[in-house]
RNA sequence: GCGGGUGUAGCUCAGUUGGUUAGAGCGCCAGAUUGUGAUUCUGGAAGUCGCGGGUUCGAUCCCCGUCACUCGCCCCA
């Protein structure tokens, strides 16, 4: 067995899972749709610096979560640890400027090299909503109510809640992270290790630490608020005031920061207190310094990404669409083997899901059907051979009845 | 990357204070039932006790290492 195990921290995706997954990423896109959202699928793997230089050197995923290697033509590329910078490039790629904005929705793998746990894997799967081109809070709360609206339509709008914050304007976020370094620089001998290197790299994390220690001085802390500068104090106002208008509930949280760099403004988690540590199941933020950063023109952009593999732990059974039931053909005896395909044929020609019972005697076959969960078993033998019929059993009622081979998908669809 | 817990059949789990043939339920296969499923009854297959090493007359059990899973930290969906 040892050889035969997946790599450490990927799963297999079949049976229930599977269906699960299908459910969701179907409401995904029914809501994405509904909203103008377009389909985009770019690689899963793009060269380095696409993700190297957009979510900060200073950020984990860069400096120990990505999954980099060289390929056989010396490039050095890696397996995208999230979506927006491929969609950027994308953007930039194919010369999107001249249909901005765009709306875009995707899903699929996500890798990052970290310690699996529930809810937190090497390879997962995110679904992901993003507005390029609309620098107006409409897209922040368009957005968010692409957000809402699939939560709801999942089933568990409830058990989740929205943190709101807003990072600023550069010019905001800059004089709070000085005044940061400034606070926190004052009780050095007190802050957590960790915390001691955040004051180096990325002083806003500090707000995050879940030490005792720190979290007594992050109580008095300067907040972010106080440094907000009139364009950025205007811009979340409309954001509140959009959410409200369609009966978005939030919570302003205003120690929420985002761990890559890119983000400004808007900055959102719908997270859930029913997945232990990994309580995130919805993130994103507004981006307007991204494309500038990958050496494009300035351009704006909003969205988020949400974790397939924890949306789907929360999600009610009864919301799982179930696989069509079918119609099991079992042939009786040999010389029926070759009628009895033409016979699924043209069931399923007729648009019905069909399979056939290969083997066995007709209790073999029909117990077959049974574990199958069959709606009905088409039997075909010598003696209905003879007379152009077949015997079809319904399997939920226990009856049965001899229909005639040119009636069969007719009755059997009028049964249904 | 750091710390704790766990690892016995396809699945869920017993068990052995170190002792000969390691058990149960579910599932699977077959028969009772060679033209009729779900129930029932009978029988069967299936385990390098995660892997490697050590201690021992003897290890599934004790020790060390390793791998995987799991919980937490870091970080994140």
């Amino acid at each position: 067995m040892a050889r035969l195990q997946p790599v450490r921290g990927t799963h297999d995706i079949l049976g229930d899972k599977s269906l699960r997954f299908r459910t969701i990423f179907e409401i995904f896109k029914s809501v994405a749709e509904r909203y103008s959202h377009q389909e985009i699928d770019t690689p899963i793997f793009e060269f380095t610096e696409t993700f190297k230089r957009t979510l900060g050197e200073t950020s984990d995923v860069v400096n120990k979560e990505m999954y980099t290697f060289e390929d056989r033509g010396g490039e050095q590329v890696t397996l995208r640890p999230e979506y927006t910078a491929g969609i950027a490039r994308a953007f930039m790629s194919n010369g999107l400027q001249q249909s901005m904005p765009c709306k875009f929705y995707s899903f699929g793998p996500i890798f990052r090299y970290e310690r699996p746990q529930k809810g937190r894997m090497r390879q997962f799967h995110q679904m992901d909503v993003e507005i390029i081109g609309v620098p107006e809070a409409q897209a922040d709360i368009e957005v968010l109510a692409i957000a809402s609206d699939l939560l709801d339509a999942l089933g568990i709008g409830q058990h989740i809640t929205l943190e709101l914050n807003s990072l600023g304007d550069p010019q905001s976020r800059a004089g709070y992270r000085d005044a940061l370094v400034k606070y926190f620089g004052g009780y050095k001998n007190k802050l957590s290790e960790d915390s001691l290197k955040r004051l180096e790299k990325n002083p806003m994390r500090i707000l995050d630490s879940k030490d005792e220690g720190d979290r007594l001085l992050i109580a008095d802390a300067p907040r972010i608020a106080e440094y907000y500068n009139q364009d950025t104090k205007d811009f979340f106002a409309k954001v509140i005031d959009g959410i409200e208008a369609i009966g978005i509930e939030y919570q302003i949280n205003d120690r929420l920061v985002r761990g890559l760099d890119y983000y400004c403004h808007t900055a959102f988690e719908f997270t859930t207190d029913q997945l232990g540590a990994q309580g995130t199941v919805l993130a994103g933020g507004r981006y307007d310094g991204l494309m500038e950063m990958m050496g494009g023109p300035k351009t704006a952009g909003v969205g988020w990404a949400a974790g397939m593999e924890r949306l789907a732990e929360l999600v009610s059974e009864d919301l799982i669409s179930k696989p069509k039931r079918p119609v099991i053909v079992a042939p009786v005896g040999a010389d029926a083997q070759v009628p009895a395909m033409k016979i699924a044929h043209d069931l399923r020609a007729a648009g019905l899901t069909v399979d056939m019972a290969y083997k066995g005697n007709v209790g073999k076959r029909m117990k077959r059907a049974n574990k199958q969960n069959a709606l009905f078993a088409v039997l075909i033998g010598e003696d209905e051979m003879g007379r152009g019929v077949a015997m079809v059993k319904n399997l939920d009622q226990g009856s049965q009845q001899e229909i005639s081979l040119s009636e069969l998908s007719t009755y059997i669809l009028g049964s249904l």
